[in-house]
DNA sequence: TCATACTTGTGAAAAGTTTAACGAGCGACG
DNA sequence: CGTCGCTCGTTAAACTTTTCACAAGTATGA
């Protein structure tokens, strides 16, 4: 086997998905160490910005190789663009947008996606009136048009931002279409191929959850 | 100790946040196949619906009492009622939204929060713009006036949808308003104290952690 | 009434995840 | 040049979560 960089592990194919999910953590709070002057952190440091124990974030790097040094800590730029280059974040991914609503609108406004190596290439909607719509350089296509485009365009991820009723058609669009993951804005679990990716976002759920809580404490 | 109706048992104050975490989309699974008109649903059925296997759903109901009956399944209005009481969704959360920019208006307008118990009762933004517009029969208040506003209303539940260098200010204001609960939009981790839940929504980091397997995808 | 089909609730085992603890290496400083 | 303080990477242990597998209970129909 080859060794690759930086003296980068050969990659273990079984890193746990939950030690993948926190990689951003990580990206995020060393954006902002870096942003405040500093050059080097301790794991300390980003456990206290990131809110992960000190013994975790190092355990979750070691998955991925040796980048500190003892007594030293981590070269935070270095370790940014290690992390950003494990994810796959040192390149531009393309993004099909489904569902031009209100959410879907704050999606494509939303400046956070874009510094993060995501570009926005299909809008889909399936209402008429909005169909046309030009947003920057892109045009609001119909619904009809996912597979296909998606394919022409060659686009690997989907954001799904429809009404939970459409989510799973639209699902299935879009893996017809070819792409390999998709982040799920409705309230639904969506049936998918073992080799689609599928994440959900479930901002009702997690209210719903916080309530047993309250409720809780209001009992006692 | 008492004994709670319907068989409930009394509560276990260890019951892991990760099944709490699950009822909500049991609760949806429940309500889709009510919709089709099932009276009974089995675990598998269930299952089925929501992602989760039969064996982990039984087990999660099974710290709340025994809502099923062998050889039938469960009673589906029943459960449902059951976990919307488990879940305090059985009353109606009032809610203060901080930010009324593209997300906070897209969380304002979504109409998947109000059949769910939640009730937007104060909305805050800290652009002098926004300040006063109407919105139902709410105004957007000023940032300021969040701790005292949540205070007097008695809110105890929070969304944030500001920038990520907003949010940590905004949750403290919050906090020092004496809400409970915070949903956090804001790509960062938030401080908070023990007695306040927070819950992160973070659809930049879970595309972000899609990307390592597409990545993957391309490298092999 | 009995046999059959079905499905729960749960004990025990397996799998997965986090924490604790520390040897070893590095740099700073006297 | 040696000592000291710091912090990584890692092993082992502890803890959490999921899965398996089945006894026991329920309904149905012959």
């Amino acid at each position: 086997m080859a060794r690759a960089p930086y003296g980068m592990r050969t990659r273990d194919p079984e890193i746990p998905d939950i030690v993948i999910r926190r990689l951003p953590m990580y990206a995020r709070s060393l954006q902002a160490i870096i942003g405040q002057g500093a050059a080097s952190v301790s794991s300390d440091e980003l456990a206290a910005s990131s809110g992960i124990s000190s013994a975790q974030i190092r355990r979750d790097l070691a998955y991925f190789g040796r980048f500190g040094t003892q007594g030293r800590g981590y070269n935070a730029p270095r370790l940014l663009a290690e992390i950003n280059h494990i994810l796959g974040l040192d390149r531009t991914w393309t993004v099909a947008l489904c569902g031009y609503g209100n959410l879907g609108r704050a999606i494509a406004q939303y400046g956070g996606f874009v510094p993060s190596s995501f570009q926005i290439a299909a809008i889909f909607d399936r209402n008429e009136q909005r169909v046309g719509t030009e947003v920057g350089d892109l045009v609001v296509e119909p619904q009809a048009n996912i597979a296909t485009s998606v394919r022409a365009k060659n686009i690997r991820l989907g954001i799904i931002a429809v009404p939970f009723d459409a989510a799973q058609t639209i699902a299935d669009a879009l893996i017809d279409g070819g792409v390999a993951a998709i982040l799920n804005y409705a309230p639904v679990h969506l049936r998918a191929p073992e080799n689609v990716l599928v994440r959900e976002i479930d901002p009702v759920g997690a209210m719903q959850s916080m309530t047993y809580y309250l409720a809780q404490m209001d009992d006692d």
